[in-house]
DNA sequence: GCATTATTTTGTCCTAGACAATGTTGACAA
DNA sequence: TTGTCAACATTGTCTAGGACAAAATAATGC
C-alpha cells in the first residue's frame, strides 16, 4: 500500500518485536526468515512486512507452536494458523463480552465509564476476581488469536489504569498495617497487576508504597528498609518468561532481610511448578486477602476477635 | 557486608543497568574493567559490586564524562567524581527545595498531598510550568551527583502519577478538539512527559487518547485511524539516545499519513539539533497551548474572535 | 496407559574483527 | 585571544560462526 517500504535496523526490530538480536540472526541463519536487505556496509535492514510477519510469529510460539514450524511460513499461511481448533474459545458471560466489544470499537470513553459503573455495582473485591480477571483473560486470548490489535490491548490497559488508580486514591490508608511495598523486577514492565494487587491489598487495610515497575533488586532492598516495609509484593505477567521469575525471585530472597515477607503474584507465577525457599507464591486475588489476614494473626496473636 | 554475595549473570546485568552485552564485553575487553567471573561453561557472572558500580559509571558517562576516564576506576574514585564543580549545582527556590526534601526522606504520602496543594494554589498551568519541570531537572541532577537513590525518583514518579491522573480525570472532554493521540515509541518507557503533555493538552480543550508508553510504530498508524486523531504526539525522555529520536521520527513521520500531524516534546528533543521534515518539535509545554491554538486557527480559518 | 530415557530443537552465550559516528586535539588565520 | 577546519582518537554497535545447556519431543520399556 504505501509507496515507501520502511527498513528498520535490527536494534530497531528487537526493540519493535521483542525478539533478540541473536534471535533474530539465528534464525535467519537456520530457516532462512527473516531476510533482510544490506546497506553499504553490510548491515541487516528489516522491511516492514518482515517486521509484522515476526511479531506474528512471537505471538504463534507462545501459543505453543514450534519455531522449526512457523518461523519458514509466508504470510499468508502464518494467518490460517491463527484460528484453528487448538486455541480454545472460551464461552464468557455477555456481561464481559460487552467490554470487548466496546475495546474492538474503540470506544475508550465508554469503556471507561463501563467499568466504572461496574466496579460500583459490584464493589471492588468482585470486580476484580468476577469482571477483570476474566476479561483481562479473554483480552489475553483474543490477541492470541490475532482479533485484537496490540494499540486496542493498550487502550484497555490505560482505561483500567484510570480507574484502579481513582480507586486507590480513595482507599489510601497511610496508617494501615501491614506496611507493603510494591514493584516489579527490571524486565517486567507491566503494571496492571501492581495496580490490581495494590487495590486489594488497601481493601484489606494494608498501608501500600508502590514504587511503579523495574525496580534494581538492590533498590527494592534499600526502599523497604526506609518504609520499614513488613511486606515486599512483586508482581508477574506471563509475558516474561518462567525462568526469569525463578531466579529473580531467589535473588530478591537472598538479598532482603529475613524479617520481610517476600510475595510474588500475577499470572506469570501461577504456572511457576516447583516452590521457592522463603517466597509465598499467590494464585488468584482473593490469595492476598487471606495473606494478610494470616500475617495479621501472626504478627498479633491475640487478636482482637473477642 | 552480605555473607552471599550476588552473582549476576550479563542478561541480567543488561536489564538491571540499562547497559547493553555487546557494551559490556567490549569494555572488558578495552579497560579491564568489570571483571567478571566465569562460570563451569565459561559464561561471564558479575559480583554485587561490579553491577553497583557499573549504574554509577553510567551516570558518570550520562554527565558528560567519557568512558574511558571512567571506566577503569576504583569504587572511590568513582565516588570522587560525583560531586566536582563540573556539576553545577543550581540555586532553586525553598518551595521547590522543599519537595526534594520530602522526596529524599521518603515522605510518600506528604509529598502526594504537598504536590495536590501546589497544584491547586497555582493553577495546572503554572503548576507544570513553574513547579514541576524545575522539579524534575533538580531531581535529575539530584541523581546525577548520586544524591538520588532510583527508588526514590520511582517514588516521586509514581506520586506525581497519582496527582496528574487525578486532575486529567477531572478535565477529560469526549467532543474537544482537535483529537490528539499520545503515546512513545518502543524503548521510551517514561510516561511522566506524556501526562504532563496530556493534562496541558486537555487544559487547552483537546480531545486526548493515551495509549500508555511503547506503541510499535505501525500500530500508532491504525489507532491514529481508529480514532480519527488530527495530531499524534510523541514523548521523548532524555534518557533515549538522541539518534533514536531523530530515526525514530523519521519513521514515524513516513508512515502516518500526511494529513495527520506529527508533534514530538520532552527533554529528548530539546537537544535535537536538526529539524526533523513534518515533525513540530515543542520545547517547553507551553508551546503545546500554542500549537494547538494555530492548529485551530488554520483548521477554522474564521475564528469566533468577536 | 504411564514413566524413563534418548534425541532433537532452540535461545543465548562466546570470541574477535570491523567501522561509522562522535568527541578531542592541534594547526592556522583573524 | 578566539574561532574554524582538518586530522586523529574513542566508542558503541554491528558482523560471523561456533558452542552448549535447557526445554521439548520422540522412543523405549513396563
Amino acid at each position: 500500500m504505501q509507496p515507501t517500504d520502511l527498513l528498520f535496523d535490527i536494534a530497531t526490530v528487537e526493540r519493535e518485536t521483542g525478539i533478540g538480536k541473536d534471535t533474530l540472526r539465528v534464525w535467519e541463519r537456520r530457516y532462512g526468515f527473516p531476510v533482510p536487505v544490506r546497506d553499504e556496509r553490510d548491515e541487516r535492514l528489516y522491511p516492514q512486512l518482515q517486521v509484522e510477519q515476526l511479531r506474528l510469529i512471537k505471538r504463534l510460539i507462545g501459543n505453543g507452536l514450534r519455531p522449526a514450524k512457523v518461523v519458514g511460513l509466508g504470510a499468508e499461511e502464518l494467518n490460517g494458523l491463527l484460528t484453528p481448533a487448538q486455541i480454545q474459545q472460551v464461552a464468557a458471560p455477555q456481561h464481559i463480552l460487552n467490554f470487548v466489544e466496546l475495546i474492538k470499537t474503540h470506544q475508550a470513553v465508554t469503556l471507561r465509564i463501563a467499568l466504572s459503573r461496574a466496579l460500583l455495582q459490584q464493589g471492588l473485591d468482585d470486580f476484580l476476581s468476577k469482571t477483570i480477571t476474566p476479561l483481562n483473560q479473554l483480552v489475553g486470548e483474543a490477541w492470541m488469536r490475532g482479533e485484537l490489535r496490540i494499540f486496542e490491548e493498550h487502550l484497555y490497559s490505560e482505561q483500567l489504569t484510570g480507574v484502579l488508580r481513582s480507586a486507590i486514591a480513595t482507599l489510601r490508608d497511610p496508617s494501615g498495617s501491614p506496611r507493603v511495598l510494591l514493584t516489579t523486577l527490571p524486565g517486567e514492565e507491566h503494571s496492571l497487576g501492581l495496580l490490581m494487587a495494590e487495590a486489594t491489598l488497601c481493601l484489606y487495610g494494608a498501608n501500600c508504597v508502590t514504587l511503579g515497575v523495574q525496580t534494581p533488586i538492590q533498590e527494592i532492598i534499600s526502599a523497604a528498609a526506609a518504609h520499614r516495609s513488613d511486606i515486599v509484593v512483586l508482581s508477574f505477567s506471563e509475558a516474561i518468561p518462567a525462568q526469569q521469575v525463578k531466579t529473580g525471585l531467589q535473588q530478591a530472597r537472598l538479598a532482603l532481610p529475613a524479617n520481610i515477607h517476600l510475595w510474588a503474584g500475577g499470572s506469570g507465577v501461577m504456572r511457576q511448578r516447583s516452590v521457592i525457599e522463603g517466597v509465598q507464591l499467590m494464585g488468584p486475588l482473593s490469595d492476598l486477602g487471606i495473606a494478610v489476614e494470616k500475617w495479621r494473626s501472626e504478627s498479633f496473636p491475640t487478636p482482637l476477635t473477642h
